[in-house]
DNA sequence: AATGAATGAGTATTCATTCAT
DNA sequence: TATGAATGAATACTCATTCAT
């Protein structure tokens, strides 16, 4: 399985021949045949193994108590264990968007993962509106979008082009643009308490 | 060439077979190993092409005189035309995390364009500060991964799920998000001068 | 073509496999894709030809205005024919056992085949009960299903035991004795005009 | 064993895979393995079991010592038994058919028990001849062919379309001709004792 | 007596590429 | 310029068989 992985997150689903999964096992195709019905069979455990995996991680890591921006930083550094001591963020990014119109079953397993993520930020979102701590005039559904957006595009960026751009650095100077914004100003229309978003 | 990369955008490189494009071209496979040496250098040319009249249509719009939130809504808007009008920015976007470890000349070209991308952005920002338009205690080179990374993951999420993610939506939000950030501000730690970023 | 046929008689369709195909048409197994859509679609072209020529090969021989008994002689010499200087009885008997539960496209074109050939026998029969050369008291359609019966059975006899069933005498007594029995007695129940098939 | 002859009554040799077999038969591969030395032994096994049941099946129901045209009837009725109750006789016809070119050793086997028939056949009716009931100028060994020949011709006939052709039916009016041809006349050819068969 | 895991040769099929015409 | 036929290597998958336990 961590063979399949490897493979799959490097070559994507259609590059990563069942020939090549099973020379990286060490083990043959027959043996791969016995353990998965087939090759997408053997994805989809792949996918939600790592799923798993992740939601593990960030609900292990986020307490519903604590304060939002406190949150965020625990959501943007299980991006960042994951992304980088397993290859495992970069194999969904990678499937997620081979998948896009290729495979509507896999699609929808991405779906499903993204749209929790959103949902789950905006949670927390809503729970730093309630207790004060985050800007009352910003949708949280929209913040959610955002957030996750700065989140792929900076992996993605970061996996292109490892040089200039350092995943830790672009969560970084995310994580304070978003404490710069979304934390309550003492400003005019802030007063006024219109939503401007 | 268009319905290579309609082709392409679709399945992907490795997805979309030389008869595919063929038949979506109406000619046989022959004819097409008359025009293009084999399908890398298909592959090369459409990006080439779709890259090319992307950077047309953004240095067509955007005038280095103008105001530099003005221009980045030029940008903004110009990835929603080409994302949205034609395939191309999808296109890109999909055999760019395809080609991350397959097709290390394919990814040189596309860290290329990012890194012009990014530049240019930058330039954008440093003339905004020049102009006092632009926070100064916002690093433009930093910025402008931010910038890169949300149009990114906006987009990713809206082909993913066009249903709960709408691009137009996801592109106006993250342009007041930016204005909101990149204004400059009348309090404490502004008026010090401080360079946060 | 007339490798496959050659090999699906001998070895049936699941024993025959492409490779063996091609090798013993001379060509790559490439060659034989490109002209057929896929195993199965080469083995209808096939059966669909050799069906075709048995039925060209009996209406050619067969006309409706002579005697049933020489017309009856007509169709087991085609029988006779195409069992031996082609393998296409065969072809056409080997398949049609194997595709009974395995194939049901097939066996339906087998099923149709047969129907069709009952029913042209019964035509010729009934043509004589009409004129009188062939016995009232017999069913048609009954005879036709034991005419057909002891064709496909005498002709897997022979297949299977060359040495002791010579497939030419089989099909001589045969006509003997169906002439024996469809011709009109002059003995009592007979004369009585009684139907007792 | 039961489930490996009905695997291969209706998927043929070459169709039924040992993984099928062993799972109709609710055990797993290695304990067929464990019993039978391969997939071939199994086979012959099973077609051993079948045809010494069929033989004694027949040979119960026929006593030397009655009139030939009730053991024919007695022959045909274990035919309809054991091609109705069971599946065996189709499994049979199914895998004597397919062994025809690709297994000799098994073609053996069918070609023996089709002789032992029409062996058996060929004493009823000389019996018969010694008897008087039976048409003297009739060759007892070619009237045994046939008699194989409809048996099997109307199995086929029957597997193959159910719904036109009744077995029982085919068998009865079979038995009917048989009956009729096989019976001394009272003409003239008759009284002059020719052999005309 | 039986199982579960594994093997390796074989099967149908696809696909980038070539080439005579 | 373009086609149709062909190739050969690769692909996903199957299956009879083996074997340690």
């Amino acid at each position: 399985m961590a063979a399949a992985i490897d493979c799959f997150a490097h070559h994507g689903y259609q590059g990563a021949s069942i020939d090549r999964i099973a020379r990286a096992a060490g083990v043959t195709k027959g043996a791969l045949y016995y353990h998965f019905r087939d090759k997408e069979d053997l994805l989809f455990q792949a996918v939600k193994d790592r799923i798993g995996e992740f939601e593990k991680h960030v609900l292990a890591e986020v307490s519903p108590a604590e304060d939002a921006l406190t949150s965020l930083q625990r959501v943007l550094d299980a991006c960042f264990v994951t992304a980088t001591a397993s290859n495992h963020r970069r194999f969904i990014i990678t499937l997620m968007v081979e998948a896009l119109d290729t495979n509507p079953r896999l699609s929808d397993t991405f779906r499903l993962e993204l749209r929790n993520m959103r949902g789950f930020l905006e949670d927390v979102l809503r729970r730093g509106q309630a207790a004060g701590t985050i800007r009352q005039d910003i949708e949280a559904s929209v913040a959610a979008r955002l957030i996750v957006a700065t989140i792929i595009g900076g992996e993605i960026q970061h996996y292109q082009d490892p040089e200039q751009v350092d995943l830790r650095g672009v969560l970084d100077s995310q994580l304070r643009q978003l404490a710069d914004w979304l934390t309550p100003r003492h400003g005019a229309s802030q007063a006024r308490g219109e939503r401007v978003w």
